[in-house]
Order: C-alpha cells, then sequence, then structure tokens
DNA sequence: CCCCTTCGGTACCGATCGGTACGGATGTGC
DNA sequence: GCACATCCGTACCGATCGGTACCGAAGGGG
C-alpha cells in the first residue's frame, strides 16, 4: 500500500518531526509552558524557529502536542493501571507508577501535567486550562473504573468512585510536587502505600 | 516609648507599606512569581514602579516579603495545628485547613507556596529553590512534632516521624493543587478525611 | 526543463519584560 | 529658612519575548 505514505510536494522536512516533539516535551517539562523560551526549545529541538512555526503552528500548538505525546509515552503506566483486575491494584499501579515517572534518572522530576501550568499569567491561560482538562480527564477514566468495581462487588456498594478517583489524583499530584521539590524515589514509594492503606476492602 | 518609632528624615512614605504588602500575596497567589508583572503588582499595589522598588529593592525580594507575610497570615493555621494534643488531631488540623486555605472565597484557590514557582524559566530559580526550602520547612516542622508523639506515646515506637510529615505534606500539596483546578470545598474535606483513615493508632 | 510547493535559515518586527535616571515635592533638624 | 534626606511619578533604558517576511534550496509533476 503505497497510498499509506502518499509523498507530499514540495521540499521533504530535514529533521524527524517526532524526535524534535521528544525534545520539546523535556523543555516543557522541566520549565513549564512560560518557563519554556523559543530559543531553549529551538536549540534543544535542533531546528530552526521558522521551522518550528511551519511544522507545529504555535509555540501554544506545540505545548499541545507536546502534551499528547507526553501522555502517551511517559504516562503509559496510567493506561496500563486501569486494567489491573482490582481496584487496589489499580490504585497501586496509579501510585507507583506516578512515582516511578516522577523521579526517572535522565528526566525531569515531577508530572508535566500537575506543574506545567499551575499559575501563571494571563496569555497562558487557554495553556493552563488545558492542563486541568488533562487531569480531570485522568479522574473520569479513574471514576469510571472504580464504578465497575463497585458493580462487580470487588468495592462495597456505599463507595463514592468519584471520591476515590478524586483522593488517588489528589496523592499523585502531591507526589509530582514533592518529586518536583527533591524528594527521593524510595521515600515517596513509601508516602505512595501509606496512602494506599485507607483504601477501602471489598 | 518615643524609640520604637524613630521618625525617618525625609518625606514619609505616603502609603501603607503592609496593605500594599497584601495586594502583592494576592497577585503572586493567583500567577505565581513570573506570571505576576510589575504593571500588574504596581496597579494592585497603588502605587509606581519606583515606589516599589524603594520599599521592597526587587522584585524577588517583594516575592520573599509577600511570601512571608502570607505565612504570617494566611497559613497561620499551621502553627496553630502543631499545637493540637495528639498527632492525629495535629494531622486533621493540617489538611482541613489546608482545604479552608485553598478554597477561601475571594481569594485565589490552591497555595502560594506550592504553585508559586513549580517549573520555571532559569531567572527564577532562586525563587524556586526558596519555595522549596518554604515547604520543606513545613515537614521539618511536622517531624519534630511526630517525634514529640512517639516519645509521649501517641505513636508507636515503630514509626518514622519524616514520613508521617512527608505523607501529610504531600496530601496537603495534592489538595492545594486540585483546589487550583477547581475541585470545590465539600469534595476536597472528602479527600482529607481518607487521607486521615490511615493515621496510625496510638 | 520549468513550475509549483514546501523546506531551510537570517534577519527582522512590535510588544512587553524588569529595572532606573531624573527632577519636583514634602517632610525633619539645625 | 536653609540643608538634607527620602518620597513621588514620568519617561526612559536595554534585553528578551513570541512571531514572521523574505529568499535561496530541494524535491515531485507536467
Amino acid at each position: 500500500m503505497s497510498s499509506t505514505t502518499p509523498v507530499p510536494p514540495g521540499r521533504p522536512r530535514a529533521f524527524d518531526i517526532d524526535e524534535a516533539l521528544d525534545r520539546a516535551v523535556l523543555v516543557f517539562w522541566s520549565k513549564g509552558f512560560e518557563g519554556a523560551s523559543l530559543d531553549e526549545l529551538t536549540e534543544a529541538m535542533g531546528i530552526s524557529r521558522p521551522s518550528l512555526y511551519r511544522a507545529f503552528g504555535s509555540k501554544e500548538n506545540l505545548f499541545y502536542k507536546a502534551l499528547e505525546r507526553y501522555t502517551e509515552g511517559l504516562t503509559a503506566y496510567f493506561a496500563r493501571a486501569l486494567a489491573e483486575p482490582t481496584s487496589a491494584a489499580v490504585a497501586t499501579a496509579v501510585l507507583h507508577g506516578t512515582v516511578e515517572a516522577a523521579t526517572m534518572a535522565g528526566f525531569p522530576t515531577g508530572c508535566l501535567g500537575v506543574h506545567g501550568a499551575l499559575a501563571t499569567g494571563d496569555e497562558s491561560r487557554p495553556v493552563r486550562d488545558a492542563l486541568i482538562a488533562w487531569r480531570e480527564d485522568g479522574i473520569a477514566h479513574l471514576t469510571r473504573r472504580f464504578q465497575q468495581a463497585v458493580d462487580a462487588g470487588d468495592l462495597p456498594p456505599s463507595t463514592d468512585p468519584h471520591l476515590l478517583a478524586l483522593y488517588l489524583r489528589t496523592v499523585a499530584n502531591g507526589i509530582a510536587v514533592q518529586a518536583a521539590s527533591g524528594s527521593s524515589r524510595p521515600e515517596l514509594l513509601q508516602v505512595a502505600n501509606l496512602a494506599l492503606g485507607s483504601w477501602p476492602k471489598p
């Protein structure tokens, strides 16, 4: 099937767009949206400024693309966690995965989605709102998963699935903040396990 | 004692410096350090730019003064919480106080110390480090308090006071993030109570 | 071989950033 | 009333911000 790669007209792009996006993820991850300047981004991505704009449209759009790639790649543990058989296993996988992702050697500490744009100037309000929606999306997924657990008898019928989901994301967000503040992986694993201690039994 | 107010020479200041600082707190609280521009600050404080610099030295120093005032005022619940009789009461007071302070009507949501400077450009790294130190200071206070509780038999001898303190601050930070994302006070109170469920019994 | 389209980078744009020079105003102490 | 110190605000500084006009280069289709 040659139709899957319909060679586009014009001069071909001289850089790998996904690789450039990976570099941009790292910059946004460590500096946030406003903290990352175009000079830093273009230098890290190895391309010139107009090339960036031709490929991604704007700094804001580049951030959205980077967030998308970040979600598909570095937070893939989240999707895997949802597939765990019990609610307790889901919760454990989410928190352990959060600790791991937030303290990976060679990567920025913390979570792009959490500290990418917590408090910003007025210009980047759309970005902040997008990250709020991103976090709420995670809560929605967890809520549905825990509702399933209630229906399956894996959680007591009196359980509030939304509350459990919110609790989990709250602890995960706190872990991301602590990781960005310099807490170590072993410390945060202990914290995660302590938080899992109050998980309801079926 | 007139020596307590030794009238300084020169033209007297025409504005209340503490009131101006209170206004600055609100701006930094909602916009963060980098997100708050001098134009926003001076307009909110009701003073001109050179007046700000004469009174506070620099934007960075103004932020430190604002953080100080924020700590003395809006997070005074923390000092009160440390005085509670039992470790469980301390933990409850800290989390409930955090929820309350992060969701006060008429004030920015979240916590200045948490989202004031999580991810920033290189210039404001000193500010970020100061906020990390601020958060660690809170953990240190809690650790000492919980060590006292262990010594007094209020907590099991096997308890790790630092772990408990880190856990509490992690949940509190997560609450601040959720509040900034739009979670309501009742929701966060439930989350706080759920987190307190895993608190060790004496 | 020429046209068309898209890529590449240099060199620039106006706006905004944090910070300050300067001259007039207002107070105290001699 | 005169010297002095500090305040006030206007008007400005260089640097950096995100974004773009421009033109030569590199490919495919006729």
